[in-house]
Formats: structure tokens, C-alpha cells, sequence
DNA sequence: CTATAAAAAGATAAAAAACTCTTTTAATCT
DNA sequence: AGATTAAAAGAGTTTTTTATCTTTTTATAG
């Protein structure tokens, strides 16, 4: 569904929410490490994330990337659509190029309630919320 | 969502539900022009698709591939496993190798309502039916 | 039984996605 | 100001996915 670069941003949002903010930042290798997921690339998709202003850094000593008040006021859709594009939350799932109520594919219909479910994972909480849950529930990022 | 080769298999399967049965078999280049999709490319997918009896083939001179009756009363579940694996209705949202209702990732429970919505896109209608409806309302493949 | 048509199989190539390394820029601290 | 730290940017590399080409097999028709 979201490709890997997504999965991995989405986590690292996560764990940024959960152990940073603007006094305690966090360096790439910090969170590649507890996510266990390639720097180097971790660092791309930070930076890409960075420059959409869905997380924040800063450089030089003591710097490194956290989550502002409000970043983690916002959802993860803008994460998803910064990374893997706007698109996936649109385009025909059988990937014909026209397909619209209008002038609908043959799953259309049916797909609509899927994409439902899919916005409403990403935009009905916010980053504060599910990390705020991921802290009560112990759970696994 | 679905890989490319998985919307051309899905196609390909819809088109044949359509125009070929077992008096009418079509060339692989039928069904590629017809949908506009690479030639030798959606050979290897029928190939797939006929050596997991989804579809239907034979060789030689009035040879190609159709849909056995058989064939068209089965949903479209089975293609998309055949292509994209089984797990594209299991996997972990955020790629977590392990992720179930005991050890949830934070999306989990939600991810569930969209896994649902996937899983009915594909399973509550045959392909005949889906066929029948694209016929009846002119639907674009 | 031979020629032919079409799928099956295998091997290769191109494009995209995932991943790495190196250099540059900008903060901070002494 | 100079040293240092960490992100930003740019330039590769590897792997996976998508696409192509060639050869082999098998069924049919004449």
C-alpha cells in the first residue's frame, strides 16, 4: 500500500513525537537505530519531510530533527502525501488513467469505501494522538 | 496499492471475462492492444495466471487464452494473490514484521476497516458479475 | 507427417525504488 | 574567529519492478 519510504516516515514521525521536542532533538542515527531502518536513507526522507515543514530541524551542535507543537497538532496525511504523493489517495486503483464517478472503472464504486478507510487512518488522529496511544498501550513503533 | 502488474492482470482477466470463452481464445496481443498495455509484459502475467489455473490456454494454431466457466465464477481474490502474493491482505500497514491484534502497531485497528474494504472489493462479486456489469454499463477497462 | 501458430520458458534490458557515500552549509560552543 | 557538530544537498550504487527479446514446446490444420 504506502510504499517503504512511507512506512519508514510515518515511524519516524512516531518516534519523534514520542521523544522529541524543540529542547530535545533527535540526530538521524538516533532514530534510524530505534526503528532500525537505513540511515542514509532515513536522512532523505527526514530532510524531504523537513522542507514540507511536517517536521522540524535545525543544524549544528545540539541541532537535529523534532516535532513542533504544531507539527504534532497536524495528521499523518500530509506525511503520506509528502512522501508518496497526493495521489495515493486518489488515483483509479486499476490505474486507468481517466476514472471518476463520471466515468468510473469497474471497482470504482466499491474502491471508494476502501480509500474512505484509508483517509480516515491517517486524517481522523492527530500525530499527538496516536503517539500519545503508542505510549499508553506500550505499543511497538 | 495494487502493483502494476497486478492492475494489468486484473484488466486482462475482465477483458477475456468479456471477449473470449472457450470456442473464442485470444492472442496475447489481443488483449494488449485492447488495453493498451506492453505486449511481452502481460504474456508472463497470463503465463502466471494460467499455471495457477485462474485463467485458461492452450497452445498452437487457434490457441490463446479464455475464461473457463470456471474460471469466470471465481473472484478476483485469487488474481491478485497470484501477482501481488497473499500478503498484500495481511501485511503490516507500516511494514512491522510483526503486527497482529496481541502486538498492534499504532494503526492497526484502523488499518483493519481498510484491509475489510480491500477484501470485499475483491471477493463479494465473480468475475463473471463484475464483467457483466462492465458490459451493461459500458465501463472503460 | 509437415508446416504453422501460439503459448511457455529463459535470458536480458531499462526504469524506478531503495539505499549509500561525499561534500557543502549552517548553527553552536569555546 | 575557529573548531565542531549535525543537517542539506548532490552524486553514486544496488535491488526490485517493469518491460523486451529469443528459443522451445505443443497443439492444430492441411
Amino acid at each position: 500500500m504506502f510504499s517503504k519510504s512511507c512506512k519508514y516516515a510515518i515511524r519516524a514521525v512516531l518516534y519523534l513525537a514520542i521523544h522529541s521536542d524543540a529542547e530535545h532533538k533527535l540526530g538521524v542515527k538516533d532514530v534510524a537505530e530505534a526503528l532500525d531502518v537505513p540511515g542514509p536513507f532515513l536522512a532523505k526522507l527526514l530532510q524531504q519531510l523537513s522542507r514540507h515543514h511536517l517536521i522540524s530541524s535545525t543544524k549544528g551542535p545540539n541541532g537535529g530533527f523534532y516535532l513542533s507543537e504544531t507539527n504534532a497538532r497536524a495528521n499523518l496525511r500530509g506525511v503520506v502525501e509528502s512522501i508518496d504523493g497526493p495521489e495515493v489517495f486518489s488515483s483509479c486503483i486499476l490505474g486507468l488513467p481517466v476514472c471518476s464517478s463520471q466515468n468510473p472503472c469497474p471497482l470504482h464504486s466499491r474502491a471508494q469505501l476502501y480509500r474512505q478507510g484509508l483517509l480516515e487512518l491517517v486524517e481522523d488522529q492527530t500525530i499527538k494522538e496516536v503517539a500519545e496511544r503508542v505510549e499508553r498501550q506500550e505499543l511497538k513503533i
